[in-house]
DNA sequence: TGCGCTGATGACCAATCGGTATCGAACCCG
DNA sequence: CGGGTTCGATACCGATTGGTCATCAGCGCA
């Protein structure tokens, strides 16, 4: 059962007449005559009554049109569907991102491919770097957003964001009487550092700015993430070096500081298989380019 | 979007993988290849990532599978409901009948053609023979079962069954102590009739009868239909000629006889439009015909 | 009875489709 | 890391199919 077959149909049989009904899909009649009967002998049914000069439909022949129409109306609104998702305006899209991006630009990234993009669901999850390269590379995910990069043969990376670093200390802590603070003035203080896997790691990362000011933390205190290496600050365990962004989330008992000294910062960035080609993941590295250019602007 | 494409593209998307769906679909591997291809860019999407040697769907693809298998599946049982449909399976069959021919054949006739046809809708209804023709003529049923048959250039008539006529008696008649009663021993008595009009009627089929035995009957009566005419027999108001069949339902007050002289009894007939070509009319007229044999038989 | 309308049919041409041969890229394996 | 293998894409050719134009045949109407 031809598909054009089905269209030339349902236009005879709303028409009643083949002239009309052939000038409707701009052919001649009798390709028109022709289809038609090769549809009914294709089915071994007739569809039509001719027997008269106002031709009927056969009681098939009512039947057909109905599930014709219907099935002509589902093949356009999956055409319209499907296009929308090969553009992007539908479908889902799996983003995961380290936890110390929550207080930074991603919100407003999601919230402006959300109102961009209404109709596509957002799969969020926070995952740490490792993760993320194994969920990204496995298709577990589509984007990952990660600090400062994830490094891979298959992945491509792209920069989002670069932000200074910020010393994070207790509220208590006579450093806060000083307008500034010398970093390698602390060399004696407790450093909480990050975990050192997989390499090369961020407590590398500080490790190699402490080694740039002279010196290595004499004390040093391990945690799993940002948030647990502020709430060690503000309990007095040590002092922290954290991204700018992190200081947006106020917490009672740490202060955060500015620090003189070598501060190569720290990146986001987005980080995707080279071979995925979907256009929800252009559509979300675009949005997010431009939430964080309009951002820097004013 | 050409149907072709559509199963092409669910045989590959169910193999994932060209030279398997191509041999599913016993065509060579390179137009299977184009075809997808068109379909990608009729719809201006892709839908199979061939990035890598293991092909995959991409998310418009997925749903294109689905809806595809939807549709396809649907049309596949819309071809077999039109098929039922023209073999006369399946459908409705409007019928109309005669009063009379509540009590003969046609009962048997309608459980017959139910038990051959289950799935046939019939829509049965009463009509006098003029409603009978104009219905017929004008669509509105598909076969008449009249008595003795509509006479119109547009109809075909085909003969049922031919039946005796009977005499219906009242049971207090003093007729009914002869063996036989001869027509013309009745001319006195008052005969129930029936419309004349239209003519030919069945009134002037029952006055030849007389006439043929030389008579005319003194005292008339006119009934609407064979249950009026059963009612005023039993109420002593005359004497009545009616088809044999009308004689198996039983009536209290009535007593039927056979009576000796003309007897050119009276048809039942199956009538319906020339140009009416719809199966279950053929396949209703040839279970009728079957019936009418097999009764007849033993 | 002849004319007009309508659908069917036949001849011919263009577009499309499928087949074969071949290419090129990715993957596998030693 | 290089040669063979696998798999989808491309090029080209013949066959099928769909379209146009011209014409025919049946029915209705004047």
């Amino acid at each position: 059962m031809d598909l054009r077959r089905l269209v030339y149909f349902v236009a005879v049989a709303e028409e009643l007449h083949f002239g009309r009904a052939a000038s409707r899909l701009a052919i001649a009649q009798p390709p028109l005559s022709r289809q038609i009967a090769q549809l009914e002998s294709d089915l071994g049914v007739m569809l039509i009554d001719r027997s008269r000069s106002q031709i009927r439909l056969t009681q098939a022949g009512n039947v057909l049109l109905e599930r014709a129409r219907d099935v002509l109306e589902r093949l356009d609104r999956t055409h319209r569907e499907i296009k929308r998702i090969g553009e992007g305006f539908s479908g889902h899209l799996r983003v995961a991102f380290v936890g110390s991006a929550t207080y930074g630009v991603l919100p407003n990234v999601i919230k402006a491919f959300r109102s961009a993009y209404p109709d596509v669901e957002l799969a969020l999850s926070a995952m740490n770097n490792a993760e993320q390269k194994r969920a990204v590379i496995q298709r577990e995910i589509d984007i990952a957003v990660a600090r400062p990069s994830l490094d891979d043969e298959e992945l491509k990376s792209e920069p989002l964001l670069q932000e200074p670093l910020i010393l994070a200390l207790s509220d208590t802590s006579p450093l806060l009487e000083r307008q500034v603070t010398r970093l390698s003035a602390l060399k004696s203080e407790t450093f909480v550092l990050y975990p050192r896997k997989p390499r090369p790691s961020f407590a590398d990362h500080i490790l190699n700015i402490c080694l740039e000011e002279g010196f290595i933390p004499k004390s040093q205190v391990l945690a799993q993430d940002y948030q647990t290496a502020i709430s060690l600050v503000s309990v007095g365990v040590g002092i922290a070096l954290v991204p700018k962004s992190v200081s947006q989330a106020e917490r009672p008992g740490v202060a955060y500081r500015a620090y003189e000294g070598h501060n190569p910062g720290t990146a986001l960035s987005l980080n995707y298989r080279r071979d995925n080609r979907m256009p929800h993941l252009f559509n979300f590295l675009k949005v997010a380019q431009d939430v964080v250019r309009r951002q820097r602007k004013p």
